[in-house]
DNA sequence: ACGGTGCCCTGGCCGC
DNA sequence: TGCGGCCAGGGCACCG
């Protein structure tokens, strides 16, 4: 499952073999549906100029205007060689070794698409993404604004990407874990202090992982057909039923946000229902 | 604007 | 062993 640590992976291994290449031709799968996979003959003859990252999103702008933009979804990968099966798209590259870009995708959660330079209104994700969790835009005081007044799971929140940039189930779940923070907490009522301790954990898992190269479960594989060492220093997410690296109590598995949810009812307190109070009764 | 629900898609795993 | 069924989940459309 690639979020923000395999994705920046990814990256890295991507920008020193793509930038300057010209895209000579594209190719789609037979049969592939619309929007996934949309406007790709645009790419063709212009010059990927860098290979940037947006959240769990690549970005690489092409010097004719327009922008490439790739998602992993849950089982994407790329690679410089033809993995055979799932290739959704091929691209044939300029330049001397590694001419061709597979995107192999078995279960199409994918994107790989071209639009217009920041014509962001096509991916709403995009658009209403928060700041990049590594840059110092990033900041506890302006996290705390961005949780305040929101009634709904701080995980479901996390989740959106409203509040910061890149989180998937699994980092969600390590940084709560880590901020001992229970994920159906009402975002808005997590402290200022709270606050700061999840950014901190935030932070510090991503930047942890990255240097891992990220979580392997299944699919991951960095461009080299690498798997990432996270998984190994995973305290939260899988590990329902064992102990807690702080506390030894089991952990629990329920769902939030319909997704897999992992925590230590022991460290994660659960939060207190609302109402009982003010006008409400 | 906000929060909640259901859908996409298919390899892999489980139970019988 | 074979088969049916179900789970995983990021993004997004849609609803109230």
């Amino acid at each position: 499952m690639p979020e923000l640590p395999e994705v920046e992976t990814v990256r890295r291994e991507l920008a020193p073999w793509l930038t300057g290449r010209i895209v000579r031709r594209t190719r789609l799968a037979e049969a592939e549906p619309g929007p996934r996979y949309a406007g790709l003959e645009r790419a063709e003859g212009q010059r990927i100029v860098a290979v940037n990252r947006r959240g769990k999103f690549l970005l690489l702008p092409l010097n004719g205007g327009d922008e490439l933009i790739i998602h992993l979804g849950m089982t994407g990968v790329i690679s410089c060689r033809d993995p055979r099966h799932h290739v959704r798209v091929v691209l044939d590259l300029s330049g001397r070794r590694h001419r061709r870009l597979y995107f192999r995708d078995p279960r199409r959660f994918g994107r790989f698409l071209v639009v217009p330079a920041r014509d962001y209104r096509t991916l709403p994700t995009l658009h209403h993404m928060g700041p990049e969790p590594l840059e110092p835009s990033f900041t506890a005081d302006h996290f705390h604004e961005r949780l305040a007044g929101r009634r709904g799971p701080i995980k479901a929140l996390l989740l959106s990407q409203r509040p910061v940039a890149g989180l998937g189930n699994i980092y969600v779940d390590e940084a709560l874990w880590a901020a001992r923070i229970h994920p159906l907490t009402p975002a808005g009522r997590l402290s200022r202090r709270k606050t700061a301790h999840l950014h901190q954990a935030v932070v510090a898992v991503l930047e942890a992982s990255i240097a891992a190269s990220g979580t392997t479960f299944h699919d991951y594989r960095t461009v080299e057909g690498e798997r990432g060492t996270f998984f190994e220093r995973l305290a939260a997410y899988g590990r329902d039923g064992e102990p807690c690296r702080r506390c030894g109590a089991r952990l629990r598995k329920s769902v939030v946000a319909q997704r897999g949810t992992h925590h230590c009812p022991r460290c994660q307190r659960t939060p207190r229902p609302e109402g009982r109070r003010g006008k409400a009764s």
